[in-house]
DNA sequence: GCGTAATTGAAAATCATTTTCATTTAGAAA
DNA sequence: TTTCTAAATGAAAATGATTTTCAATTACGC
């Protein structure tokens, strides 16, 4: 099932209704190579649906967190991008320079947050965990830069 | 040695001084026993010094995050608030009810870290974790009332 | 097709953060 | 001490992001 279909199921259930506007910003976010903020997502979306406006893309973006169609991306700088949720329960390791998304599922942070309950007392039931670094291709001409590059300070 | 006199040789090693205004910043985030925004931190610290500026607030919230006293706390809603900085490398566990935050610094991401960069050939420099959940202590009458709302999934 | 609740976009309002700039201050040097 | 100056400050204005308002439009169950 394609995933505009199961988004129209998803609505209609909470008597919400499949927009071009929905549609197009869904369409932005998953296609992404990387994350995207809201004013990102609103200027190539508009290419494809001009009327679009960017208050309804504020109201889409939350509308499809909650269904977990995206997610909001915090990095150290800068919050508040979205990228696409392959699976539920993803993560995401960011390049810092790009900006390229890459999902993992693998967390396995269940003995961590046991043993912090245990210790705690908390009750965890939320975590956020992002990685942040350098893709392949941002590595390469960095590589090949830092040779000629005199010493200095940043 | 005390934090402000620690404090006093930083700053003098970057050319930096020690102001009422950062001493009495660095007072409010280190002795609350919650993570603050910049608009609390002000009108905190604005009552012992009530000549401080927002502004500066703001600037001293940077200058310190940058040396390492104090740590920028993100959430799934709402970013940007401070906690003080126990040990380097630590990570938050923040209650969502009332705000308390506990710091942790075994994350132990390691072995994950390291199996993601053979994987996708990322360098990974920066990780973000924080866990969100109950205290101990808003835990409590929670448990006596009776459970409505199912809990979300992390 | 009709009726209606949901959605929309433009504009204005709000809220957070940054910039500007004239004034003040910390602290090193005399 | 007093002097000197780079660093820091705060008020106000500027900027930027997000939310609210509201009249007009649209999706979709009937
Ligand atoms: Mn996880
Ligand atoms: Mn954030
Ligand atoms: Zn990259
Ligand atoms: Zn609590």
């Amino acid at each position: 099932m394609t995933q505009s279909l199961t988004l129209h199921k998803d609505l209609r259930q909470n008597h919400r209704k499949l927009t071009r506007a929905r549609q197009a910003v869904l369409a932005i976010v998953t296609d992404a190579q990387r994350h995207l903020t809201p004013a990102e997502i609103y200027r190539k979306a508009k290419i494809k649906y001009p009327h679009l406006g960017l208050t309804t893309v504020y109201r889409t973006l939350d509308l499809l967190a909650e269904l977990g169609y995206i997610q909001r991306v915090h990095a150290v700088e800068g919050c508040h991008s979205y990228a696409p949720t392959a699976q539920t329960h993803g993560h995401h390791l960011v390049c810092a320079t790009c900006g390229r998304a890459e999902e993992f599922t693998d967390c396995d942070l269940e003995s961590l947050i046991q043993s912090l309950q245990v210790r705690t007392g908390f009750e965890i039931n939320v975590h956020m965990l992002e990685l942040m670094g350098r893709c392949p291709d941002c590595r390469a001409p960095a590589r090949a830069r830092k040779r000629k590059t005199p010493r200095g300070k940043a």
